[in-house]
DNA sequence: TGCGAACGAGCAACTGTTGCGAATACGGTC
DNA sequence: GACCGTATTCGCAACAGTTGCTCGTTCGCA
């Protein structure tokens, strides 16, 4: 998403205001790779903005949504994660400490096309999430792997083949 | 997920009891291709089983996703949907009536990754979902594909079409 | 500086899910 | 077929995340 300063323009642009409040959230939402949820940003505003409401978190946060500035998305039971990086990219999400990484992935265009393919289906955008360990969970867990519960079950992991990927990120966001 | 009498085996087999509730549920999953929530299978199981608890829907689900014999997910914001499909498959969900469709994508090898490409995070499962509109929402959208407003609120209940949706499945659930 | 519209805070309401406890039913055994 | 121990059901309360509502406040254009 764009900087405080050309945020606090498209607010006004729209006729929506800009206030103290939203300019913290601005702030903390830039160049945040974090993936945070609302209350974890409420929190994070709560340092410069003592006593700003959740509720206005959520206000803001559901207008920078609306203007196409941040990404919201649920990834898993429990609260939405907002991410400011509107590029087409991807997501790692650890299983254990619930943390999100994004991940550049290509090649998925042929397979969206594919996929379009599909009884008159009309794709829009294509999600894709790695589900798995962290390096930092799977130094922690170490060999108990199995000590986590695989409640929450999805593909498993196909054959394992490798081609074009990068974690790093070429864009801003 | 296997059949009604196996699913009864194997809940006796792990000292599960097998009651009317359990069956009934197990004949309502059984190649059920809807994705259903928590609260539709409960509503569709009230019809067999009247005054089947909520609770015990629930209780329920969570076991056979524990058996590894249901795939639980978060689509979106909103109720958890249940998938009897466990094999190995990604999904098409209509942004507007919210239906979901098993699709089998084929060259996703050409993504699916060894754990180093991302820095260590080791990859369990890997999730793909298209969204966008179903063949019959975009026919009743028809031209006004744009009435759809791509903003946040998810989940908006709207006025969802409800259409069968017929699970292309080749392989056994 | 003034005014009207937009906003923020706080709380209630709401949805989806889980914890708890008492009564009940399964299912192995006699 | 009856018995008994234990898992199960059910209803309700509790809980988390999010949104609706309302009133006093603030922004920002003139």
């Amino acid at each position: 998403m764009r900087n405080p300063d050309e945020l606090a323009s498209a607010f006004r642009a729209v006729g929506l205001k800009v206030t103290p409040q939203r300019l913290a959230l601005f702030r903390l939402l830039h160049d945040n790779g974090s993936h945070p949820s609302a209350e974890a940003l409420h929190l994070a505003a709560s340092a410069s903005m003592p006593g700003i409401s959740l509720r206005t978190v959520y206000q803001t946060l559901s207008d920078l949504v609306a203007m196409g500035e941040l990404r919201q998305m649920q990834l898993c039971a429990g609260s939405a994660r907002f991410d400011p990086n509107v590029d087409d990219h991807h997501h790692l999400l650890c299983d254990r400490c619930q943390s999100v990484r994004d991940v550049y992935v290509d090649g998925l265009g042929a397979v969206t096309v594919d996929a379009a393919a599909f009884g008159g289906f009309r794709v829009r955008a294509t999600d894709l999430v790695f589900r798995g360990l962290c390096a930092e969970c799977t130094e922690c867990a170490d060999g108990a792997a199995d000590t986590l519960d695989p409640s929450i079950r999805a593909t498993r992991p196909g054959s394992p083949h490798h081609h074009h990927i990068t974690t790093t990120k070429e864009a801003t966001s």
